[in-house]
DNA sequence: ATAAATTTTTAGATTTGTCTAAATTATAAT
DNA sequence: ATTATAATTTAGACAAATCTAAAAATTTAT
């Protein structure tokens, strides 16, 4: 299937939003592409007709795996288009968005399994951000423990220590999932746990060894 | 100014076309663009609007000097595009075409520039088309007079063989001029002059002598 | 728990680029 | 020179992507 150029600024915006905070909102949104909540409440729609993404009216926006896989084909397209630039045009490092922002939507699988193996199958673009291969998989950002996050630090849930079902009874409870954003509000300093935030939520309290397992990426 | 990618295909398609007839007429672009004539109306009076071109409605269509060298920077754009996905991406020469079509419309003059560089400023794209330069200047295509063209072939007005003004006189009055389409209906055998005909113009009698002043490209 | 503030959606409009059907203008044929 | 044919334009409609203003739903604060 083909998507617009719109179309696919949407999903890779989503994808980006999603990345800090795993359900993204229609204002979050607006103000990443610069439009008006109520234009993208209406590409919203278009979207969930097109199944790539879960959206509730009120809610926010979640993409399925179609959406993923798209986001990651763009961003693909656009890091190889960027290593182009910068590795063979001999552009400065931070020339090169603007004009990738076009070529990334050109849209032939052909043209870019070609243009990666003529660039030499490189695995970062020029900012350091990795390369998808063509299969959507690339290298995973580095994370910190939450037990490590610093106070009033804006953080999202990427991993957890371990896949027991105490604990992912526990997070169940505390509703912490990957891709939820939090906030460290108070840290106690006679016992190591930590009081945190997390939108719609009360505040609720972690213990030392819950919060080691818990690992975040900084906002 | 920037220009949207149908009205840079409509400026691409009406410069192919005035290049075998001066004069562009609505069902000539309805065809090349796979649009109907309705559509084509619209644009050329947007277009109009923006000053690429001259049109009267009924009577068709011209580039002036702006939509020329638009049309050039597109062309040029295809070419060196094409050029790079034979000469670096290794695609058959007859695979290009659609991938090019895409990429002509990312409009960065800095790109075009580095590109071009890059390339090694090449002459002519993989089908031996040649890509004008930076200014919008290319090689002259290949011609022949009039006194050699087939009978029944359709043909267009490329140059004159001298700037005399019995020649450009006797033109005037006859009403041909560069640009000009015509065929040839009938050959005389006794003194080797030509019977050729020209839209909305009656059918006329060339000498021999005077065809062989006049040069054309074939359609 | 209710009111105030914020967020989101709906309704209606606009621009670009296209279409179909009807009307108009130009060209060709008798 | 009129009529028939062909080309072109006009009128009205539609989809995509956007906007503003108003309405509705949700969240926050008292």
């Amino acid at each position: 299937m083909n998507f617009s150029t719109a179309e696919e600024n949407y999903i890779k915006a989503i994808w980006r939003l999603q990345q800090t905070d795993s359900n993204v909102t229609t204002n979050e949104l607006s103000e990443e592409l610069h439009t008006k909540p109520a234009s993208v409440t209406d590409m919203l729609k278009r979207l969930k007709e097109k199944k790539l993404l879960h959206y509730e009216p009120y809610y926010g926006v979640k993409l399925n795996a179609d959406g993923k896989k798209l986001a990651l084909s763009i961003i693909r397209r656009h890091r190889l288009w960027e290593f182009f630039l910068v590795d063979k045009l001999k552009f400065e490092w931070d020339a090169v968005h603007e004009i990738a922002e076009q070529l990334e939507h050109v849209s032939s699988h052909e043209l870019t399994e070609r243009l990666d193996a003529f660039l030499g199958y490189p695995k970062a673009d020029p900012h350091g951000d990795p390369i998808p291969d063509r299969n959507g998989k690339m290298e995973a950002a580095s994370n910190i423990s939450l037990h490590e996050l610093k106070e009033q630090q804006a953080a999202v849930v990427t991993a957890v220590g371990d896949q027991s079902s105490n604990l992912l009874e526990m997070l169940r409870q505390k509703k912490i999932g990957i891709g939820t954003k939090l906030e460290i509000k108070q840290r106690f300093l006679f016992d190591g746990s930590i009081e945190i935030k997390i939108r719609n939520q009360p505040l609720t309290t972690l213990s030392d060894h819950l919060a080691k397992n818990i690992f975040v990426k900084t906002v």
